[in-house]
DNA sequence: CAATTTTGATAGTATTACTATTATATTTGT
DNA sequence: ACAAATATAATAGTAATACTATCAAAATTG
Protein backbone atom coordinates (compact mmCIF):
# COMPACT_ATOMS: atom_id res chain seq x y z
CA UNK A 1 0.00 0.00 0.00
CA UNK A 2 2.59 2.12 0.56
CA UNK A 3 5.92 2.92 -0.88
CA UNK A 4 8.96 1.33 1.37
CA UNK A 5 10.25 4.82 2.07
CA UNK A 6 7.27 5.40 3.94
CA UNK A 7 8.49 7.08 7.16
CA UNK A 8 7.24 8.94 10.37
CA UNK A 9 8.93 12.19 11.42
CA UNK A 10 8.15 14.14 14.35
CA UNK A 11 7.95 17.49 15.02
CA UNK A 12 11.98 18.94 15.83
CA UNK A 13 10.95 19.98 19.30
CA UNK A 14 10.41 16.72 20.43
CA UNK A 15 13.94 15.40 20.16
CA UNK A 16 17.01 17.55 20.40
CA UNK A 17 18.78 15.14 18.24
CA UNK A 18 16.54 13.62 15.81
CA UNK A 19 16.77 9.72 16.66
CA UNK A 20 15.75 8.36 12.52
CA UNK A 21 19.07 10.39 11.62
CA UNK A 22 21.17 7.31 12.31
CA UNK A 23 21.63 4.14 13.70
CA UNK A 24 22.08 4.88 17.13
CA UNK A 25 18.98 6.57 17.21
CA UNK A 26 16.82 4.01 15.38
CA UNK A 27 18.24 1.72 18.22
CA UNK A 28 17.21 4.12 21.35
CA UNK A 29 13.54 4.62 20.21
CA UNK A 30 13.10 1.11 19.32
CA UNK A 31 14.61 -0.44 22.41
CA UNK A 32 13.64 2.58 24.59
CA UNK A 33 9.75 1.78 23.16
CA UNK A 34 10.50 -1.89 24.64
CA UNK A 35 11.75 -0.83 27.74
CA UNK A 36 8.95 1.14 28.26
CA UNK A 37 6.53 -1.23 27.54
CA UNK A 38 8.47 -3.91 29.76
CA UNK A 39 9.21 -2.35 33.14
CA UNK A 40 6.17 0.81 32.96
CA UNK A 41 7.35 5.03 32.96
CA UNK A 42 8.00 5.18 36.44
CA UNK A 43 10.60 2.54 36.58
CA UNK A 44 12.39 3.54 33.23
CA UNK A 45 15.40 5.19 33.30
CA UNK A 46 17.94 6.27 30.63
CA UNK A 47 20.52 4.59 32.66
CA UNK A 48 18.63 1.34 32.22
CA UNK A 49 18.06 2.40 28.31
CA UNK A 50 21.74 2.97 28.00
CA UNK A 51 22.83 -0.36 29.23
CA UNK A 52 20.44 -2.11 27.19
CA UNK A 53 21.47 -0.78 23.73
CA UNK A 54 25.01 -0.62 25.18
CA UNK A 55 25.97 2.78 25.08
CA UNK A 56 25.57 5.48 28.27
CA UNK A 57 23.37 7.98 29.61
CA UNK A 58 25.39 10.91 28.06
CA UNK A 59 24.34 9.70 24.65
CA UNK A 60 20.73 9.52 25.60
CA UNK A 61 20.38 13.07 26.61
CA UNK A 62 22.28 13.93 23.29
CA UNK A 63 19.15 12.62 21.59
CA UNK A 64 16.34 13.61 24.35
CA UNK A 65 16.24 15.83 27.12
CA UNK A 66 14.51 13.82 29.57
CA UNK A 67 12.65 10.80 29.96
CA UNK A 68 9.61 12.51 29.73
CA UNK A 69 10.07 14.39 26.44
CA UNK A 70 10.88 10.47 25.23
CA UNK A 71 7.66 9.69 25.86
CA UNK A 72 6.48 12.82 23.71
CA UNK A 73 8.57 11.50 20.73
CA UNK A 74 6.50 8.70 21.35
CA UNK A 75 3.24 9.92 21.79
CA UNK A 76 3.83 12.22 18.44
CA UNK A 77 4.63 9.15 16.66
CA UNK A 78 1.81 7.26 17.19
CA UNK A 79 -0.35 10.29 16.55
CA UNK A 80 1.05 10.72 13.30
CA UNK A 81 0.98 7.09 12.46
CA UNK A 82 -2.88 7.02 13.33
CA UNK A 83 -3.91 9.88 11.61
CA UNK A 84 -2.60 8.19 8.40
CA UNK A 85 -4.76 5.48 9.37
CA UNK A 86 -7.99 6.89 10.27
CA UNK A 87 -7.61 9.21 6.67
CA UNK A 88 -6.53 5.59 5.04
CA UNK A 89 -10.42 4.91 6.80
CA UNK A 90 -12.51 7.05 5.95
CA UNK A 91 -11.18 7.50 1.93
CA UNK A 92 -13.34 7.21 -0.31
CA UNK A 93 -16.35 6.44 1.91
CA UNK A 94 -18.98 8.43 1.78
CA UNK A 95 -21.75 7.36 4.67
CA UNK A 96 -20.71 9.05 7.00
CA UNK A 97 -22.08 6.43 9.56
CA UNK A 98 -19.85 3.79 7.98
CA UNK A 99 -17.40 6.53 8.14
CA UNK A 100 -17.65 6.33 12.42
CA UNK A 101 -17.58 2.46 12.46
CA UNK A 102 -14.29 2.47 10.37
CA UNK A 103 -12.92 5.37 12.71
CA UNK A 104 -13.80 3.58 15.82
CA UNK A 105 -12.70 0.25 13.98
CA UNK A 106 -9.24 1.96 13.97
CA UNK A 107 -9.12 3.37 17.47
CA UNK A 108 -9.38 -0.39 18.85
CA UNK A 109 -6.99 -2.39 16.63
CA UNK A 110 -4.56 -3.50 18.79
CA UNK A 111 -2.45 -4.31 15.92
CA UNK A 112 -2.46 -1.94 13.43
CA UNK A 113 -1.21 -2.95 9.47
CA UNK A 114 2.44 -3.67 9.82
CA UNK A 115 4.10 -1.35 7.75
CA UNK A 116 7.72 -2.88 6.65
CA UNK A 117 9.26 0.18 6.25
CA UNK A 118 7.88 1.74 9.67
CA UNK A 119 10.54 1.80 12.78
CA UNK A 120 8.47 1.25 15.25
CA UNK A 121 6.82 -1.81 16.03
CA UNK A 122 3.13 -1.39 15.84
CA UNK A 123 1.80 -3.53 18.45
CA UNK A 124 4.33 -2.21 21.36
CA UNK A 125 3.33 1.39 20.63
CA UNK A 126 -0.39 0.96 21.33
CA UNK A 127 0.32 -0.85 24.13
CA UNK A 128 2.56 1.66 25.98
CA UNK A 129 0.57 4.73 24.68
CA UNK A 130 -3.00 2.89 26.28
CA UNK A 131 -1.31 2.31 29.57
CA UNK A 132 1.12 5.75 29.78
CA UNK A 133 -0.52 8.23 27.24
CA UNK A 134 -2.33 9.80 30.41
CA UNK A 135 1.31 10.89 31.41
CA UNK A 136 1.71 13.40 28.44
CA UNK A 137 -0.51 15.77 29.41
CA UNK A 138 -1.77 15.57 33.70
CA UNK A 139 1.42 17.42 35.04
CA UNK A 140 2.14 20.99 35.43
CA UNK A 141 3.95 21.19 32.53
CA UNK A 142 1.19 20.61 30.38
CA UNK A 143 0.67 24.53 29.43
CA UNK A 144 4.29 25.25 28.54
CA UNK A 145 4.42 21.78 26.34
CA UNK A 146 0.79 22.97 24.49
CA UNK A 147 2.63 25.88 23.72
CA UNK A 148 5.45 24.28 22.14
CA UNK A 149 3.28 22.28 20.01
CA UNK A 150 3.66 18.91 21.96
CA UNK A 151 0.06 17.86 21.46
CA UNK A 152 -0.67 18.76 17.58
CA UNK A 153 -0.44 15.56 16.27
CA UNK A 154 -3.57 14.53 19.07
CA UNK A 155 -5.10 17.35 18.57
CA UNK A 156 -5.10 16.83 14.57
CA UNK A 157 -6.71 13.35 15.44
CA UNK A 158 -9.52 14.49 17.84
CA UNK A 159 -10.65 17.21 15.59
CA UNK A 160 -10.39 14.76 12.53
CA UNK A 161 -12.85 12.38 14.39
CA UNK A 162 -15.01 15.40 15.06
CA UNK A 163 -15.80 16.39 11.58
CA UNK A 164 -16.98 12.69 11.11
CA UNK A 165 -18.88 12.64 13.99
CA UNK A 166 -20.24 16.47 13.14
CA UNK A 167 -20.79 15.16 9.43
CA UNK A 168 -23.55 12.51 11.30
CA UNK A 169 -25.69 15.23 13.35
CA UNK A 170 -24.37 18.44 12.84
CA UNK A 171 -26.48 20.38 15.56
CA UNK A 172 -24.61 18.12 18.34
CA UNK A 173 -22.88 20.94 20.91
CA UNK A 174 -19.59 18.37 21.77
CA UNK A 175 -17.88 16.42 18.96
CA UNK A 176 -14.48 17.76 19.91
CA UNK A 177 -15.38 16.05 23.78
CA UNK A 178 -16.85 13.19 22.59
CA UNK A 179 -14.13 12.50 20.08
CA UNK A 180 -11.32 12.87 23.05
CA UNK A 181 -13.73 10.80 25.12
CA UNK A 182 -13.97 8.11 22.87
CA UNK A 183 -10.31 7.83 22.32
CA UNK A 184 -9.69 7.97 26.46
CA UNK A 185 -12.20 5.54 27.21
CA UNK A 186 -10.98 2.92 24.01
CA UNK A 187 -7.34 3.10 26.12
CA UNK A 188 -8.77 3.24 29.42
CA UNK A 189 -11.54 0.82 28.91
CA UNK A 190 -9.34 -1.96 27.80
CA UNK A 191 -7.13 -1.25 30.77
CA UNK A 192 -9.49 -1.69 33.18
CA UNK A 193 -10.23 -4.79 31.57
CA UNK A 194 -7.22 -6.30 32.17
CA UNK A 195 -6.39 -4.70 35.06
CA UNK A 196 -9.59 -3.21 36.84
CA UNK A 197 -12.28 -5.29 35.71
CA UNK A 198 -15.13 -4.03 37.90
CA UNK A 199 -14.62 -0.90 36.10
CA UNK A 200 -15.53 -2.32 32.87
CA UNK A 201 -17.85 -4.77 30.89
CA UNK A 202 -15.13 -7.09 29.40
CA UNK A 203 -13.60 -4.33 26.97
CA UNK A 204 -10.53 -5.49 26.77
CA UNK A 205 -11.97 -7.92 24.01
CA UNK A 206 -12.28 -5.64 21.11
CA UNK A 207 -15.30 -6.97 20.10
CA UNK A 208 -16.99 -5.59 22.86
CA UNK A 209 -14.74 -2.30 23.35
CA UNK A 210 -15.93 -1.67 19.77
CA UNK A 211 -19.52 -2.28 20.33
CA UNK A 212 -19.69 -0.12 23.53
CA UNK A 213 -17.68 3.15 21.50
CA UNK A 214 -19.85 2.11 18.19
CA UNK A 215 -23.38 2.90 20.78
CA UNK A 216 -21.70 5.68 22.61
CA UNK A 217 -21.16 7.59 19.72
CA UNK A 218 -24.21 6.65 17.59
CA UNK A 219 -26.67 7.35 19.73
CA UNK A 220 -25.31 10.55 21.38
CA UNK A 221 -25.62 11.86 17.42
CA UNK A 222 -29.08 10.95 17.02
CA UNK B 1 -27.43 17.74 57.51
CA UNK B 2 -24.31 15.50 59.54
CA UNK B 3 -23.50 15.30 62.71
CA UNK B 4 -19.85 17.28 64.03
CA UNK B 5 -18.29 14.15 64.44
CA UNK B 6 -19.03 13.02 61.10
CA UNK B 7 -15.44 11.63 59.83
CA UNK B 8 -14.12 9.92 56.96
CA UNK B 9 -11.76 7.04 58.24
CA UNK B 10 -10.05 4.79 54.80
CA UNK B 11 -8.27 1.34 54.85
CA UNK B 12 -5.96 0.76 57.37
CA UNK B 13 -3.60 -0.72 54.01
CA UNK B 14 -3.53 3.01 53.35
CA UNK B 15 -1.09 4.15 55.86
CA UNK B 16 1.33 2.72 58.25
CA UNK B 17 0.26 5.05 61.12
CA UNK B 18 -3.43 6.15 60.48
CA UNK B 19 -2.69 10.39 59.93
CA UNK B 20 -6.05 10.93 61.81
CA UNK B 21 -4.85 9.60 64.65
CA UNK B 22 -2.84 12.88 65.89
CA UNK B 23 -2.78 16.49 65.10
CA UNK B 24 0.42 15.78 63.15
CA UNK B 25 -0.91 13.20 60.87
CA UNK B 26 -4.22 15.86 60.11
CA UNK B 27 -1.32 18.53 58.57
CA UNK B 28 0.30 15.95 57.44
CA UNK B 29 -2.54 15.16 55.29
CA UNK B 30 -4.13 18.50 55.22
CA UNK B 31 -0.64 20.50 53.76
CA UNK B 32 0.44 17.59 51.87
CA UNK B 33 -3.29 18.27 49.59
CA UNK B 34 -2.45 21.27 49.26
CA UNK B 35 1.49 20.79 48.59
CA UNK B 36 0.15 18.61 45.99
CA UNK B 37 -2.34 21.07 44.39
CA UNK B 38 0.16 23.55 44.13
CA UNK B 39 3.35 21.66 42.81
CA UNK B 40 1.55 18.49 41.44
CA UNK B 41 2.22 14.63 41.75
CA UNK B 42 5.39 14.55 40.14
CA UNK B 43 7.45 17.03 41.95
CA UNK B 44 5.73 16.32 45.86
CA UNK B 45 8.24 15.41 47.78
CA UNK B 46 8.33 14.33 51.29
CA UNK B 47 11.10 16.67 51.62
CA UNK B 48 9.18 19.51 50.61
CA UNK B 49 6.19 18.31 52.66
CA UNK B 50 8.24 18.20 55.69
CA UNK B 51 9.37 21.35 55.51
CA UNK B 52 6.79 23.15 54.90
CA UNK B 53 4.99 21.48 58.19
CA UNK B 54 8.02 22.05 60.09
CA UNK B 55 9.00 18.06 60.84
CA UNK B 56 10.96 15.62 59.42
CA UNK B 57 10.68 13.57 56.59
CA UNK B 58 11.70 10.51 58.82
CA UNK B 59 8.12 11.70 60.71
CA UNK B 60 6.58 11.30 57.23
CA UNK B 61 7.35 8.06 56.43
CA UNK B 62 6.05 6.53 59.65
CA UNK B 63 2.80 7.77 58.45
CA UNK B 64 3.00 6.75 54.46
CA UNK B 65 5.29 4.39 52.65
CA UNK B 66 5.47 7.17 50.53
CA UNK B 67 3.74 9.57 47.94
CA UNK B 68 2.31 6.76 45.93
CA UNK B 69 0.53 5.49 49.06
CA UNK B 70 0.00 9.41 50.34
CA UNK B 71 -1.88 9.92 46.61
CA UNK B 72 -3.88 6.68 47.11
CA UNK B 73 -4.89 7.71 50.68
CA UNK B 74 -6.36 11.12 49.27
CA UNK B 75 -7.85 9.00 46.63
CA UNK B 76 -9.62 6.48 48.76
CA UNK B 77 -10.67 9.68 51.48
CA UNK B 78 -12.09 11.09 48.12
CA UNK B 79 -13.84 8.68 46.95
CA UNK B 80 -15.20 7.36 50.38
CA UNK B 81 -16.89 11.31 50.26
CA UNK B 82 -18.23 10.91 46.88
CA UNK B 83 -20.02 7.88 48.02
CA UNK B 84 -22.14 9.46 50.59
CA UNK B 85 -22.32 12.29 48.36
CA UNK B 86 -23.77 10.18 45.99
CA UNK B 87 -26.00 8.52 48.25
CA UNK B 88 -27.15 11.48 49.96
CA UNK B 89 -28.43 12.87 46.05
CA UNK B 90 -30.31 9.52 45.36
CA UNK B 91 -31.69 9.00 48.60
CA UNK B 92 -35.98 8.75 48.38
CA UNK B 93 -35.88 9.89 44.83
CA UNK B 94 -37.63 7.28 42.94
CA UNK B 95 -37.57 7.98 39.11
CA UNK B 96 -34.14 6.51 38.00
CA UNK B 97 -33.43 9.60 35.26
CA UNK B 98 -34.02 12.03 38.13
CA UNK B 99 -31.53 9.97 40.38
CA UNK B 100 -29.18 9.80 36.89
CA UNK B 101 -29.45 13.57 36.64
CA UNK B 102 -28.17 14.22 40.74
CA UNK B 103 -25.92 11.58 40.23
CA UNK B 104 -24.24 13.62 37.84
CA UNK B 105 -24.84 16.95 39.34
CA UNK B 106 -22.67 15.29 42.23
CA UNK B 107 -19.69 14.14 40.04
CA UNK B 108 -19.53 17.65 38.03
CA UNK B 109 -19.52 20.06 41.24
CA UNK B 110 -16.36 21.44 42.30
CA UNK B 111 -17.21 22.58 45.93
CA UNK B 112 -19.35 20.16 46.94
CA UNK B 113 -21.06 20.73 50.60
CA UNK B 114 -18.97 22.32 53.26
CA UNK B 115 -19.15 20.01 56.40
CA UNK B 116 -17.72 21.79 58.91
CA UNK B 117 -15.66 18.59 60.88
CA UNK B 118 -14.59 17.00 57.10
CA UNK B 119 -10.84 17.11 57.52
CA UNK B 120 -9.85 18.31 54.32
CA UNK B 121 -10.94 21.12 51.86
CA UNK B 122 -13.34 19.18 49.19
CA UNK B 123 -12.72 21.91 46.86
CA UNK B 124 -8.76 21.01 47.17
CA UNK B 125 -9.65 17.41 47.23
CA UNK B 126 -11.92 17.45 44.48
CA UNK B 127 -8.66 19.47 41.92
CA UNK B 128 -6.07 17.44 43.24
CA UNK B 129 -8.49 14.04 42.06
CA UNK B 130 -9.27 15.82 39.01
CA UNK B 131 -5.69 15.67 38.22
CA UNK B 132 -3.42 13.14 39.41
CA UNK B 133 -6.65 10.47 40.00
CA UNK B 134 -4.99 8.97 36.75
CA UNK B 135 -1.80 8.16 38.02
CA UNK B 136 -2.77 5.88 41.14
CA UNK B 137 -3.37 3.01 38.14
CA UNK B 138 -1.65 3.68 35.39
CA UNK B 139 1.18 2.22 36.64
CA UNK B 140 2.99 -1.50 36.67
CA UNK B 141 1.92 -1.99 41.10
CA UNK B 142 -1.69 -1.67 39.88
CA UNK B 143 -2.56 -5.91 40.00
CA UNK B 144 -0.68 -5.86 43.42
CA UNK B 145 -2.34 -3.11 44.80
CA UNK B 146 -5.88 -4.18 43.46
CA UNK B 147 -5.05 -7.21 45.47
CA UNK B 148 -4.36 -5.16 48.29
CA UNK B 149 -8.05 -3.35 47.83
CA UNK B 150 -6.39 0.09 47.08
CA UNK B 151 -9.37 0.47 44.64
CA UNK B 152 -12.19 -0.80 46.30
CA UNK B 153 -13.92 2.67 47.36
CA UNK B 154 -13.57 3.51 43.94
CA UNK B 155 -15.11 0.23 42.47
CA UNK B 156 -18.16 0.94 44.74
CA UNK B 157 -18.53 4.44 43.36
CA UNK B 158 -18.57 2.81 39.81
CA UNK B 159 -20.96 0.42 40.73
CA UNK B 160 -23.39 3.11 42.48
CA UNK B 161 -23.95 4.34 39.75
CA UNK B 162 -24.19 1.22 37.55
CA UNK B 163 -26.91 0.36 39.22
CA UNK B 164 -28.56 3.35 38.61
CA UNK B 165 -27.62 3.44 34.79
CA UNK B 166 -29.00 -0.18 35.02
CA UNK B 167 -32.32 1.17 36.32
CA UNK B 168 -33.01 3.41 33.26
CA UNK B 169 -32.23 0.17 31.24
CA UNK B 170 -31.84 -2.83 32.70
CA UNK B 171 -30.84 -4.49 29.24
CA UNK B 172 -27.81 -1.91 28.70
CA UNK B 173 -24.66 -4.08 28.16
CA UNK B 174 -22.10 -2.05 29.42
CA UNK B 175 -23.10 -0.24 32.15
CA UNK B 176 -20.00 -0.41 34.78
CA UNK B 177 -17.83 0.83 31.25
CA UNK B 178 -20.19 3.52 31.04
CA UNK B 179 -20.30 4.55 34.75
CA UNK B 180 -16.38 4.86 34.90
CA UNK B 181 -16.34 6.29 31.37
CA UNK B 182 -18.75 9.21 32.62
CA UNK B 183 -16.61 9.94 35.89
CA UNK B 184 -13.31 9.84 33.75
CA UNK B 185 -14.76 12.07 31.47
CA UNK B 186 -15.80 14.57 33.90
CA UNK B 187 -11.96 14.78 35.10
CA UNK B 188 -10.09 15.07 32.19
CA UNK B 189 -13.04 17.17 30.14
CA UNK B 190 -12.72 19.59 32.67
CA UNK B 191 -8.89 19.69 32.46
CA UNK B 192 -8.59 19.65 28.69
CA UNK B 193 -11.40 23.17 29.49
CA UNK B 194 -8.61 24.32 31.12
CA UNK B 195 -5.51 23.38 29.55
CA UNK B 196 -6.05 21.79 25.77
CA UNK B 197 -9.20 23.65 24.59
CA UNK B 198 -9.33 21.58 21.59
CA UNK B 199 -10.09 18.60 22.86
CA UNK B 200 -13.30 19.63 24.06
CA UNK B 201 -16.10 22.27 23.64
CA UNK B 202 -15.82 24.40 26.74
CA UNK B 203 -16.83 21.64 29.51
CA UNK B 204 -14.73 23.48 32.09
CA UNK B 205 -18.16 25.25 32.38
CA UNK B 206 -20.02 22.90 34.86
CA UNK B 207 -23.45 23.56 32.99
CA UNK B 208 -22.20 22.23 29.64
CA UNK B 209 -20.01 19.24 31.45
CA UNK B 210 -23.14 18.68 33.21
CA UNK B 211 -24.87 18.66 29.96
CA UNK B 212 -22.56 16.32 27.91
CA UNK B 213 -22.35 13.80 30.34
CA UNK B 214 -26.64 13.72 31.12
CA UNK B 215 -27.30 13.59 27.29
CA UNK B 216 -24.17 11.15 26.56
CA UNK B 217 -26.05 8.76 29.46
CA UNK B 218 -29.24 9.34 28.72
CA UNK B 219 -28.89 8.63 24.86
CA UNK B 220 -26.92 4.99 25.60
CA UNK B 221 -29.71 3.95 27.79
CA UNK B 222 -32.63 4.68 25.64
C1' DC C 1 42.86 13.05 4.26
C1' DA C 2 41.76 16.98 6.97
C1' DA C 3 37.95 18.88 9.32
C1' DT C 4 33.89 18.14 11.62
C1' DT C 5 30.74 15.64 14.10
C1' DT C 6 29.45 11.84 16.95
C1' DT C 7 30.16 8.68 20.48
C1' DG C 8 32.28 6.48 24.63
C1' DA C 9 34.40 6.77 28.92
C1' DT C 10 34.71 8.86 33.01
C1' DA C 11 33.64 11.97 36.59
C1' DG C 12 30.88 14.70 39.22
C1' DT C 13 26.61 17.25 41.37
C1' DA C 14 22.10 17.91 43.37
C1' DT C 15 18.04 15.73 44.44
C1' DT C 16 15.12 11.86 45.52
C1' DA C 17 13.69 8.14 48.11
C1' DC C 18 14.37 6.08 51.40
C1' DT C 19 16.51 3.56 56.39
C1' DA C 20 18.70 3.75 60.90
C1' DT C 21 19.89 5.61 65.38
C1' DT C 22 19.33 8.09 69.39
C1' DA C 23 17.91 11.74 72.41
C1' DT C 24 14.05 14.35 73.72
C1' DA C 25 9.31 15.27 74.10
C1' DT C 26 4.63 13.83 74.88
C1' DT C 27 1.08 10.83 76.16
C1' DT C 28 -0.91 7.15 78.88
C1' DG C 29 -1.99 4.00 82.65
C1' DT C 30 -2.22 3.45 87.51
C1' DA D 1 2.04 12.38 90.27
C1' DC D 2 5.12 9.43 88.22
C1' DA D 3 6.86 5.50 85.63
C1' DA D 4 6.35 3.34 81.31
C1' DA D 5 5.36 3.52 76.75
C1' DT D 6 5.13 5.91 72.60
C1' DA D 7 5.91 9.66 69.29
C1' DT D 8 8.80 12.98 67.36
C1' DA D 9 13.04 15.62 66.10
C1' DA D 10 17.59 15.67 64.81
C1' DT D 11 21.07 13.75 62.50
C1' DA D 12 23.40 10.72 59.51
C1' DG D 13 23.81 7.84 55.86
C1' DT D 14 22.89 4.96 51.36
C1' DA D 15 21.57 3.85 46.70
C1' DA D 16 19.43 5.51 42.81
C1' DT D 17 17.88 9.22 39.78
C1' DA D 18 18.45 12.95 36.81
C1' DC D 19 21.15 15.22 35.07
C1' DT D 20 25.99 18.20 33.29
C1' DA D 21 30.84 18.49 31.91
C1' DT D 22 35.10 17.10 29.86
C1' DC D 23 37.95 14.96 26.71
C1' DA D 24 39.76 11.39 23.83
C1' DA D 25 38.59 8.03 20.28
C1' DA D 26 35.90 6.80 16.40
C1' DA D 27 33.18 7.67 12.49
C1' DT D 28 31.54 10.59 8.95
C1' DT D 29 31.84 14.23 5.45
C1' DG D 30 33.50 17.62 2.32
Amino acid sequence: MFKDNFRIEVNSSLFIKNPTSSKLGESIVKEGLSLLENIGYEDFTFKKLAISIQTTESTLYRYFENKHQFLMYLFNYYWTWMEVNFTMAITNISDPKEQLKRIIGVLVTQAPQKIGSLLLDEFLLKQVITNESSKTFLNKKVDEENKAGYYLTFKRNVCLISEVLLKMNPNYLYPNALAATLIEASFHQRYFGLHLPRLTNELHITSNLEDFLLHLSINALV
